[in-house]
DNA sequence: TGTTAGAGCGCC
DNA sequence: AAAAGGCGCTCTAACA
C-alpha cells in the first residue's frame, strides 16, 4: 500500500445550499495539496484563475487516497481521468472524518467532526484559523493571499511544508489505522469507504427531474388546495378584524376544535401610567390671547358687532397689538394642547367555544392564551374526531395532506419570502437534483440524505410525486432494487435463531405465522395463509385484519415497543399482546438471548461521564458486530417508575435492541453499494449508459439506457444478493438468502417487477 | 432579522 | 411489569 494524502481548496460560492459546490458556475479549484507516503514534504499546485484550474495527478504506484471529508474533494474531480484510472486499478480511499465517526461507534459527538478538533487527538497541530476567519467573512479563496493558503494547506516554511491540513490529515490517518487494527475494524472500514465512493457517484450523477410533470402535478395539487381551503373557510366563525384565522396554526386549530383562548394583537388606546388617563400626543397651536391672559383656540373666537374678536363663552375679548410692526393684529401665543389618543399594539383575547373536549392524553406542551394546554391537532387526532361533532375533519385532513405534499416536495414561499420545497433543489440548466447522502450523521451508521432529502419521497400508494423522477435517457428506464424484509433477515443472521433462520430459508410469511402461533386461534400456518388468500371465504376479512395487526405487531416489536403501546396501535387487548409476545419469544428464543447478550456486553465495560444537559453522571458502553462495526450506547435519565426504586439512569432497551439490526442492515447495503460501484467503474457505467443515482436504506436506484437495462438489472440483483460473499470478508458464514426484488419503469412511480 | 423548540409527518 | 428505532423538512411561535 502506498498512500497519498490529498486536499482541495476551492472557491466557496454556494449553489443549492452547497458551499463550494462543483456545480456553481463561478466555483473552481484554487489549489491542491498532497503528500505521497515517504515524501519529506508536501506538494501543491496553485491555480491563479478558473482557466488555470486543474485536476490532481495520481501517480501509478499510489494505491490509497487519504482525505478529510473526502467526498467534497472527490466530487470536484470525479471526471478526472487520473482518478478514474486509479479506481479502475483497484485504488481505495480513506476518509478520516468518516473513520473518526466509525471508530467512535457513531457517537453523536463525532458526527461530522472537523479537522481542527480531530487533529489534536492524533498529535496534530492547531489549524491556522486566519483562513477560517477570512472564509467566514465571505472572502473568496482566490482573494486569500496564496502564501497564506499554502501555509494553511501544506504547512509553513518553518514547518518545512510538512504540516497544515495535509500534515494533520496524515497524522490522523496513521493513528486511525493503528486504532482500527486494534479494534478489528479495518475490513469494515474498507467496505464503508467503497460505500462512500458509491454515494459520491450517486450525488455526482443526481436525479433527472421531469419538470413538466412536476409543474402539472403542482398545478393540480394547488387547485385542490384552493378548493379545500375554501371549504374550510366556511367553518371559521366571525372574528375580530385583526384576528385572521390560520389553518396552519396549531393554536388556532386546537382552540377552534377543543375550545380555548387565542391571543392576538391590535392597535388600541391605553392609559398613561402617570395620569391614569388615556395617553395622548401633544399638539402645538397658535391661540389668541384674551384680556385675562388666558388663551382661546383661533377658530373658537367670534367677531363682536364692532368687528373685534371675542370669546363667545366667557365674553372676554382678544388682545390686540397697540403699536409696532403688528399694530392692529390680534396677539397670539403658542400653546400645547392634548392631541390624538395614542395607540400601540396590545394583546387581545378571543375565546372559541370549541366543538368538543380533548382527552388529557392529547394535551401538548404548549398553552393557549389563557394558559390552558393546547391539544394535538395531528392527523391521528383529527381522524379520531370524525364522530365527535367536528364538522370539518375530512376536509381539514385533506388540506393538511395537500399542504404537506406541496410545501415539502414541490414549492412553497414562506412568510419571509424564502422559497422552500424539493423543487428548489433542481438545477435549471439540466433539471437535475444533486442531493447529499450523508455518512456521518446517524447513531446507527445508516446514511441520511438532505438538500433535498431523497430518502423520504412519498410512496406510490400515497402520491404521484415519484413520477417526476425520470430517466436522463430517451426512453430510458429507472430501476429500483430492494432487499425484501432486510431487517428481519439481518435479525436472523445476528441472532442465529434456529427457527427464524429456518423460516427465512423457507420464505415464510411472518405476519401469517404470527397469527398462527397464537394458541387461541388453533389454526396452522398453512390454514392462515389459505384464509388470507381466499377472498371468497366468509371470514376472509377477519383473517386479513388479524394479519394486519400481526404486521403492525412485527414492526413495533422490532423497535422494542411494549405491550401497552402495541395494544393501542393494533386495537388488541394488552393481555392479548402479551400472549403474542410470549408466543413469539417461545418460537424465536434466539432473539431474546441475543438481546440479552448485547445488553450484557454494553454494560460490561462502561465509562462514566457528566452530562450537563441532564445534570448527572451517565454511562457509555459499546457493542461490536461480527463485521467489526462498533456501536456506542449511552445511558439516559431513568423513567419515573425507575426513580421510585432509586434508579437514576439506565441504558435504553429499545436502542440496544434496534441499533445492531438497523446498523447492520445499513452496513450491508452500503457494502453492496460499494460493490455495485466497483462493478460500474469496471465497465465505465455501461459505457455511459447506466448510472447509480440513489439509495434509501434497503434499496438502490439506477438510471439506465434501454439498451443495457436487462444486463443492469441482472448484474445489480446478482451483486446485491451476494451478501454471503460480503459477510465472508469478515469470517462470517451466513445460511440465509438476502433476496432482492428488481423493478423497472419509465419513472420511479410506474415500476413493475422484472 | 435571525435562531430555536415543538409539533407533525414523509421515508425505512 | 414497565421504554417504538433512525433520519430531514416545513411550519408556527417565542425569543433575542
Amino acid at each position: 500500500m502506498v498512500y497519498m494524502v490529498h486536499d482541495t481548496e476551492t472557491q466557496t460560492g454556494v449553489f443549492k445550499k452547497r458551499k463550494g459546490s462543483p456545480w456553481h458556475p463561478d466555483n473552481y479549484i484554487v489549489m491542491h495539496g498532497w503528500k505521497i507516503q515517504g515524501d519529506d514534504k508536501c506538494s501543491w499546485t496553485y491555480c491563479k484563475d478558473r482557466y488555470d484550474a486543474q485536476w490532481v495527478d495520481i501517480p501509478e504506484h499510489v494505491t490509497l487516497l487519504v482525505g478529510f471529508n473526502y467526498k467534497f474533494d472527490m466530487l470536484w474531480q470525479w471526471a478526472n481521468p487520473a482518478l478514474k484510472a486509479f479506481f479502475k486499478r483497484g485504488g481505495r480511499i480513506w476518509d478520516c472524518q468518516y473513520v473518526e465517526y466509525l471508530l467512535h461507534g457513531q457517537d453523536q459527538r463525532f458526527h461530522y467532526c472537523s479537522l481542527t478538533e480531530t487533529a489534536p487527538r492524533y498529535g496534530g497541530t492547531e489549524k491556522i484559523d486566519e483562513i477560517k476567519v477570512l472564509w467566514d467573512a465571505g472572502v473568496q479563496t482566490s482573494d486569500i493571499n496564496p502564501d497564506l493558503l499554502i501555509d494553511y494547506t501544506v504547512g509553513t516554511l518553518e514547518e518545512g511544508r510538512n504540516g497544515g491540513d495535509i500534515g494533520n490529515t496524515e497524522k490522523i490517518f496513521l493513528g486511525q489505522i493503528k486504532r482500527a487494527k486494534e479494534l478489528g475494524m479495518i475490513k469494515a472500514i474498507w467496505s464503508r469507504m467503497d460505500g462512500l465512493c458509491a454515494t459520491t457517484e450517486m450525488e455526482y450523477n443526481g436525479l433527472q427531474i421531469d419538470m413538466e410533470e412536476a409543474a402539472a402535478q403542482f398545478r393540480d395539487l394547488s387547485a385542490q388546495r384552493v378548493e379545500a381551503s375554501a371549504s374550510l373557510e366556511e367553518f371559521v366563525p366571525v372574528l375580530p378584524e385583526e384576528l385572521v384565522f390560520n389553518w396552519g396554526s396549531r393554536v388556532h386549530k386546537s382552540c377552534l376544535i377543543f375550545g380555548g383562548v387565542v391571543k392576538y394583537r391590535k392597535q388600541d388606546t391605553y392609559p398613561d401610567p402617570k395620569t391614569g388617563e388615556l395617553a395622548r400626543s401633544t399638539l402645538q397651536q397658535d391661540h389668541y390671547v384674551l384680556s385675562d391672559g388666558s388663551t382661546i383656540q383661533q377658530d373658537k373666537a367670534t367677531q363682536s358687532p364692532s368687528g373685534e374678536l371675542v370669546d363667545p363663552e366667557s365674553g372676554l375679548s382678544v388682545l390686540y397689538y397697540l403699536s409696532g410692526k403688528k399694530k392692529g393684529e390680534p396677539k397670539t401665543k403658542k400653546v400645547k394642547v392634548p392631541g390624538d389618543y395614542k395607540t400601540k399594539y396590545q394583546d387581545f383575547y378571543y375565546t372559541f367555544p370549541g366543538y368538543t373536549r380533548g382527552y388529557p392524553h392529547w394535551e401538548t406542551k404548549s398553552f393557549d392564551g389563557a394558559g390552558n394546554p393546547l391539544y394535538s391537532t395531528s392527523g391521528g387526532t383529527i381522524s379520531a374526531l370524525k364522530h365527535s361533532g367536528v364538522p370539518f375533519c375530512e376536509v381539514l385532513s385533506r388540506y393538511e395532506d395537500l399542504n404537506k405534499e406541496i410545501n415539502t416536495y414541490f414549492l412553497s414561499r414562506g412568510k419571509d419570502g424564502q422559497l422552500t420545497g424539493m423543487l428548489t433543489a433542481v438545477d435549471q440548466r439540466d433539471n437535475r437534483i444533486h442531493h447529499n447522502l450523508n455518512h456521518c450523521a446517524t447513531v446507527t451508521s445508516r446514511l441520511s440524505s438532505d438538500n433535498p432529502n431523497l430518502q423520504n419521497v412519498p410512496r406510490a400508494d400515497k402520491s404521484n410525486l415519484k413520477r417526476v423522477f425520470t430517466s436522463r435517457f430517451k426512453d430510458g428506464t429507472m430501476v429500483e432494487a430492494d432487499y425484501s424484509q432486510l431487517e428481519v433477515v439481518v435479525q436472523g443472521v445476528l441472532t442465529k435463531d434456529y427457527n427464524l433462520l429456518k423460516d427465512l430459508r423457507n420464505k415464510i410469511d411472518f405476519h401469517c405465522k404470527r397469527v398462527a402461533i397464537q394458541p387461541k386461534y388453533g389454526v396452522s400456518y398453512e390454514e392462515v395463509l389459505a384464509l388470507v388468500k381466499d377472498e371468497d371465504h366468509p371470514d376472509h376479512a377477519l383473517w386479513k385484519k388479524r394479519r394486519t395487526a400481526a404486521k403492525i405487531f412485527s414492526f413495533q416489536r422490532a423497535y422494542g415497543a411494549g405491550a401497552v403501546l402495541i395494544a393501542s396501535f393494533t386495537g388488541m387487548e394488552v393481555d392479548e399482546v402479551k400472549e403474542l409476545i410470549a408466543a413469539d419469544e417461545a418460537t424465536y428464543p434466539g432473539i431474546v438471548k441475543f438481546n440479552e447478550e448485547v445488553e450484557e456486553r454494553v454494560k460490561k465495560d462502561v465509562t462514566y461521564f457528566f452530562d450537563p444537559t441532564n445534570q448527572g453522571t451517565f454511562r457509555r458502553g459499546f457493542w461490536q458486530a461480527p463485521t467489526g462495526c462498533m456501536y456506542h450506547f449511552r445511558s439516559w435519565p431513568a423513567q419515573d417508575w425507575q426513580r421510585d426504586r432509586g434508579i437514576e439512569e439506565s441504558f435504553s432497551p429499545t436502542e440496544m435492541k434496534n441499533y445492531p439490526i438497523q446498523g447492520t442492515g445499513g452496513e450491508i447495503v452500503q457494502g453492496t453499494c460499494g460493490w455495485l460501484w466497483r462493478h460500474f467503474v469496471s465497465n465505465d457505467n455501461y459505457g455511459g449508459r447506466a448510472f447509480l443515482c440513489n439509495t434509501v436504506h434497503d434499496c438502490v436506484w439506477v438510471d439506465s439506457h434501454p439498451d443495457v437495462v436487462d444486463q443492469v438489472c441482472a448484474d445489480v440483483k446478482r451483486i446485491m444478493e451476494s451478501v454471503d460473499d460480503w459477510f465472508r470478508q469478515f469470517g462470517v458464514e451466513i445460511t440465509v438468502p438476502f433476496p432482492v426484488e428488481v423493478e423497472v419503469g419509465p419513472n420511479m412511480l410506474e415500476l413493475k417487477h422484472k
